[in-house]
DNA sequence: CATTGCACACTACCATGGTAGTGTGCAATT
DNA sequence: AATTGCACACTACCATGGTAGTGTGCAATG
């Protein structure tokens, strides 16, 4: 199979982040299935690179908690873990709501609530015009506003890689589309709180919202139960 | 150099992973000044192993910001950041916090603040006999159990990750050392605060005691200003 | 003296070979 | 038939060689 070429940016990435890169999407998209083997030699050989990037990048995917490596015998693509949604779910509340109150005592709240506005407004185009990718890269320029003005942009990537933990559930509910509808009348009252200045409202608000992955995953667990975590292993992995 | 032996772990640890550990340990002592280079071939000859461990090694200490690595150029012990330390008190703050409260609500209080008292009496006691080791490994279980309290136990080794950068910070003060009986107060407040259930109350007094470290920047930054990266440095690295 | 061109030393990065450790299927044994 | 012992295939892990890319000192040139 083909290797991927070198990024935007002037020198060519790494072999080992274009490998994890890959694989880390494909992980998202469930073309590589949880449990499905992935030694360095079969890594190697599909993405026509050599073992050490692979291996790199096996690695890297473990300390993500996308991939287990049990040394010595193998590794597989992880399983949807409950503990590994609830802890995403967790800190990425805990992060969103402090960047949400600090942002609203930057005294540039005016600005924030207008970038909000224009990115609902945006949001309403796409939903109209069933553009499902564009939706959700200004929900996640929803949120960024918010960090930006809360003075933190480096926290970004870290909650990004929060997401992608809940996006590999979310990503099981296709079927069952999420509502874009409703998710931008949470905008929308998220950014009437901001507005009004009262934090406590919109920190419930913002609360709701990012609770509202919980609402699907009992239908995402039946509906694929072989690829969550089975209870029945956490005796076999504790030998 | 002799390198490591296992862990008390049955099997012995990946030499990637020893040789990470030896690094990060000598990263926040400061035996590895900010600046020193650190190339795969020198941290092979330095512990003893081959280039692929140290190599390992020392990208997982360039995703986490202790090293500063440049494709073709070389890697070099990053310096202090205060960007880095802004980020990770910021991340610290809203994730402990966020325990906080939930451990608050947890309907077993009791037994939070009976755990929380005894480790305060251990850390009076660890601060009469001056064993400062202790009394930081106790200030960790303190914290670690309100988020077992919390019933995220898998948060702390995120916390632990961003405490390490603080703790960086923190190494520069040994001169003018902690005032240890400063924090055992504020613990001592912080409890009382949870044992009448005024969660305002309690996280304000979290906060105050988180930021504590602000307090000493100033200090450690003109006692050690080669140690921090200097600001016309960003234009350098925009290049 | 100031500038330029270039050989050289050094780097991170990748490819590949070798090794101890682990599970599995099958034959030998009871 | 059930159990055991063991050869074998497979793994992650480590060692080592090779390569393109980058900065540096020095000689040649103006």
């Amino acid at each position: 199979m083909a290797l991927l070429k070198s990024a935007k940016s002037g020198r060519p990435m790494p072999l080992a982040r274009q490998v994890y890169d890959e694989l880390h999407k494909k992980i998202l998209r469930f073309e590589l299935k949880p449990y499905q083997v992935l030694s360095e030699a079969s890594v190697s050989e599909m993405l026509g690179v050599s073992r050490t990037p692979a291996r790199e990048a096996l690695t890297k995917l473990a300390e993500n908690n996308f991939v287990d490596v049990v040394p010595q015998r193998g590794s597989q693509v992880a399983p949807l873990r409950i503990e590994d949604l609830d802890r995403s779910q967790f800190m990425r509340e805990a992060l969103e709501v402090a960047l949400l109150r600090r942002a609203m005592s930057s005294g540039k709240e005016a600005g924030l609530i207008k970038g909000l506005r224009k990115e609902i407004t945006l949001q309403r185009t796409y939903v109209t015009f069933e553009e499902t990718e564009s939706f959700y890269a200004s929900d996640e320029a929803f949120h960024g506003l918010i960090a930006e003005y809360a003075k933190q942009p480096s926290v970004l990537p870290e909650i990004q890689r929060l997401k992608d933990h809940m996006d590999r559930f979310r990503h099981l509910m296709v079927a069952a589309v999420e509502d874009l509808d409703t998710i931008i009348k949470q905008h929308v009252v998220i950014a009437d709180a901001i507005e009004a200045g009262d934090e406590a409202l919109a920190e419930e608000r913002m609360i709701k919202h990012l609770r509202r992955i919980f609402d699907y995953i009992d239908e995402a667990r039946n509906k694929f139960p072989d690829y969550f975590e089975q209870s029945e292993e956490y005796a076999r992995a504790a030998r």
